[in-house]
DNA sequence: GTCTATATAAAGATAGAC
DNA sequence: GTCTATCTTTATATAGAC
């Protein structure tokens, strides 16, 4: 079963801008790992732009639907929910989103075109509960990064398969952070 | 009293970097804030890679001496004082090391060749305490993110002013996450 | 769909005048 | 210390043959 150039393309690239981050991996750099010249990349898309958006194009809209559903809740009503839904985002096919994030070329570009703050900010929203206050939002961030980071490590230490008990674990010390 | 330029120069490009990442900010970038050529940035340093060292000097060394004292303790044994002294060091005139380490350009080279990877492992080991094991691991992590995560919010909302309340909820926040 | 070749722009860096 | 001018490399992107 062979796979299609587009997506062995978008593998890559995932792959490279991972590692290297965005603005310093190049359109040379993926040809040559792909074994081809980079005009036959530019066949598969137009631009270097285009591919980052094609990657980002399914995490985006998994963090759409999560964001939608912490919205359409009372804020606080839901918060551990929230933050397993964020556990379970980081540990699955839509990673890449939460560690390209971090990369300032990015979050310059990409994250401010398609209001990627914004949605943080739902979330944090709906981890702050009703009358927000310094110490809620501090607590809220403190709990989302947890989930962030515990996750990440886990997946490190767990060959990139998180368990049911280190799930549990990580849960726990979000919510324990969100106080 | 005049800033000489050496110190202007590292002032503008720490900003550029910390808002664009390193790999997508360029010596003409610096030179045009500065008003003037890039040959005369060129005059002060002798690279761009010499511009990031100098910038991270003071911070890698003050992480160092973090380091090196959590690294005297026996594991485990003053988890709370690693974590304030890593508010602190994000609350702190060092603050841009923490924004950097985020960036992929920079981790990618930067960092490696200054074993900044291995001063958090030393950070995390005083953190997870004697028998380590997943679990304890996952929480040194967690409360680790906290404390960064956590003090970069609290700036964020308090104009670059890390409150003393702020800084109590954050450590508190921290050591819940540790558990 | 992939190639070679090339256009074009921007990057890092240097030479030498002032 | 700063300038103009230039070198060299690398980047994104395209043209046109196969």
């Amino acid at each position: 079963m062979e796979v299609d150039t587009r997506t062995r393309i978008l593998d890559i690239a995932r792959d490279l801008i991972t590692t290297q981050g965005y603005g310093s991996t190049s359109i040379a750099q993926i040809a040559e790992k792909l074994g081809t010249s980079k005009a036959a990349l530019y066949y598969h898309f137009k631009s270097k732009e285009e591919i980052l958006d094609a990657i980002l194009a399914e995490p985006l809209a998994a963090l759409s639907e999560l964001t939608d559903k912490a919205a359409a809740d009372q804020p606080g009503k839901h918060a551990e929910e929230v933050l397993a839904a964020m556990i379970d985002f980081v540990a699955g096919p839509c990673s890449c989103l939460a560690a390209f994030e971090k990369d300032p070329s990015v979050l310059h570009q990409w994250a401010q075109r398609n209001n990627l703050l914004d949605k943080e900010e739902i979330l944090i929203t709906s981890l702050v509960g009703p009358k927000p206050n310094t110490t809620k939002i501090i607590r809220a961030r403190a709990a989302l990064a947890v989930a962030k980071q515990g996750t990440s490590a886990a997946l490190a230490m767990g060959d990139g398969e998180l368990s049911t008990d280190a799930r549990k674990e990580i849960l726990a010390a979000a919510v324990r952070a969100l106080g």
